[in-house]
RNA sequence: GGCGCGAUAGCCAAGUGGUUAGGCACGGGUCUGCAAAACCUGUUACACCGGUUCAAUUCCGGUUCGCGCCUCCA
């Protein structure tokens, strides 16, 4: 089976055909860095992941773009209430944007701009749409896209326009607009701007938010790329601005894949502060779960599926790691030092095809892991009849490694028990010849308190890591 | 009001016009000093009403319920 990928704009799957027969160039919206990323924030970029692997997988080059939102209306209202400057307000939460990605096992994107970085660029872009007449300038010196001038608008989100009333959510100060639908490109500075400025042919102002993802993604990806990502609700109007302004810019089609993933809610509700049910992964983190378990726990759902964020959830993938984990601590065991044997064996290769099969098929992650967990069961069910060869079990090895290129789970270090819990282990198998089960239970506990838990078997005691530590 | 999505066993969640998805949880068993892990085994579902069909959870129509977006929230 083909590659294929749900096209938002087509609103159905197409086989991916990428611009360039060996890459695939793929834009990905990222944060606004005014405070910590929230869990819903990282069901996208764990999305996004999952996709950039998958095209990996399939053997393509990727070349990622994520922008970071460091200036707009929230990043400005949080330097001011912190009294700081933008840069000094928004660095922190770069940061820990990245320590969090990474504590996600999130593979770093080719680019990271930052929109502060980029401003000619968009000063650039507006200028050509000013060119084209697709943009006009109101009287305090903002920029305005003339969506009348862009016929396809609202494609994308499937929005007809003529229904668009100019309700309560459009800002007052956007009366000088020709048109409620006609989005700011370029924003005239104003008080509560305080010091964040730049200079442009229209006086002293700041970006439109839209323009930055356009400016970005052409100087990164060119004025025609592969893929473009982010959440439901950047549909619209975020990414039918981005076309528009795009596309008449250039006169060329600006994306050829749309894809959006579906929200998180938690406990069956959206995620709100007032709610008290609002996550950032640190919050997570502080609770004893790790990055790993909400990786899993994120994507484990299709991405265009809602997702229904619980605690029941995360102890459901931590447990179904630790199955993982436990099959391939018996994997390497089983393998020792063998090398692999040169063609996989029949379950092993059938694991692998129905995880392909299913990646191919618009990520189906649910299918994938279906197909990993019954090649656990049958790797295991070999293992405990003795009928693993250690080839096999190191060729099942290579190739769970090759899948977790895709899944990025299943934690490879093997963790070595330290000096203490070695002595102790020793100590437990001696009281365990004398039958001293009293003693031996008390060093089982203090095992425990070290993260270790105790496995007796037939060839001997073995130290397992404990769940979450 | 407009556009769109969903309803699958205790929970989560794929998929299919007729053949065991999978994970978690739970019960019984094997193994074990007791555990743990693993294996064996049990509970086997597709909201409701019509229609098409030899056959529908799967296709079509309708109903109910839930959810998202409709101007800067991933």
């Amino acid at each position: 089976m083909a590659l294929t990928f749900y096209n938002t704009l087509s609103r159905s799957l197409e086989e991916f055909k990428p611009l360039s027969g060996s890459e695939a160039r793929l834009y990905t919206c990222g944060p606004t860095v005014y405070d910590f990323a929230h869990i819903g924030n990282f069901r996208a970029y764990v999305f996004e992941d999952l996709l950039r692997r998958a095209l990996r997988f399939e053997g393509y080059r990727v070349i990622q773009v994520m922008n970071l939102t460091d200036v707009d209306d929230k990043t400005i209202r949080g330097s001011r209430a912190a009294g700081k400057s933008l840069r000094d307000y928004t660095e922190p939460f770069k940061r820990a944007f990245f320590e969090d990605i990474d504590a996600l096992g999130i593979e770093r994107a080719e680019h990271y701009p930052a929109a502060t970085d980029h401003v000619p660029e968009m000063i650039a872009l507006i200028r050509r749409l000013e060119e084209r007449g697709a943009a006009y300038r109101s009287d305090d010196g903002s920029v305005y896209f003339n969506i009348s001038k862009f016929p396809g608008y609202g494609r994308l989100g499937h929005i007809d326009l003529s229904g668009l009333k100019p309700g309560a959510r459009v800002a007052q100060d956007e009366y000088m607009k020709e048109n409620a639908a006609d989005f700011a490109l370029w924003k005239a500075w104003c008080e509560e701007d305080g010091d964040v400025a730049w200079d442009s042919p229209w006086g002293r102002g700041r970006p439109g938010w839209h323009i930055e993802c356009s400016a970005m993604s052409m100087k990164y990806l060119g004025e025609t790329f592969d893929l473009h990502t982010g959440g439901m609700d950047n549909m619209f109007p975020h990414h039918d601005d981005e076309i528009a302004q795009s596309e008449a810019a250039t006169g060329k089609r600006f994306v050829n894949v749309w894809m959006h993933c579906a929200h998180l809610v938690v406990d069956g509700r959206k995620m709100s502060k007032s709610l008290g049910n609002f996550y950032s992964l640190r919050d997570l983190l502080k609770r004893g779960y790790s990055g790993r378990e909400l990786r899993y726990a994120l994507m484990a759902v299709h991405y265009r599926q809602a997702l229904n964020f619980t605690f029941e959830a995360l102890d459901a993938a931590r447990a179904a790691l630790g199955r993982l984990d436990e099959f391939l601590r018996r994997l390497r065991e089983t393998a020792g030092n063998a090398l692999p044997a040169a063609a996989l064996p029949g379950w092993a290769a059938e694991c692998r095809a129905g995880f392909a099969a299913a990646i191919r098929n618009d990520l189906n992650i649910s299918g994938a892991l279906a197909s990993v967990f019954n090649g656990v069961h049958e790797g295991n069910r070999l293992m405990a009849a003795g009928g693993l060869a250690p080839a096999d079990a190191a060729a099942a090895l290579d190739m769970l490694g090759e899948l977790d290129g895709v899944l990025g789970l299943l934690a490879v270090r093997e963790d070595r028990p330290g000096a203490e819990a070695e002595a102790l282990l020793a100590e437990r198998a001696a009281v365990r010849k004398a039958k001293n089960w009293a003693r031996s239970d008390e060093i089982r506990v203090r095992l425990g308190e070290l993260g270790w838990v105790v496995q007796d078997t037939p060839g001997g005691s073995k130290l397992v890591r404990k769940a979450g530590t």
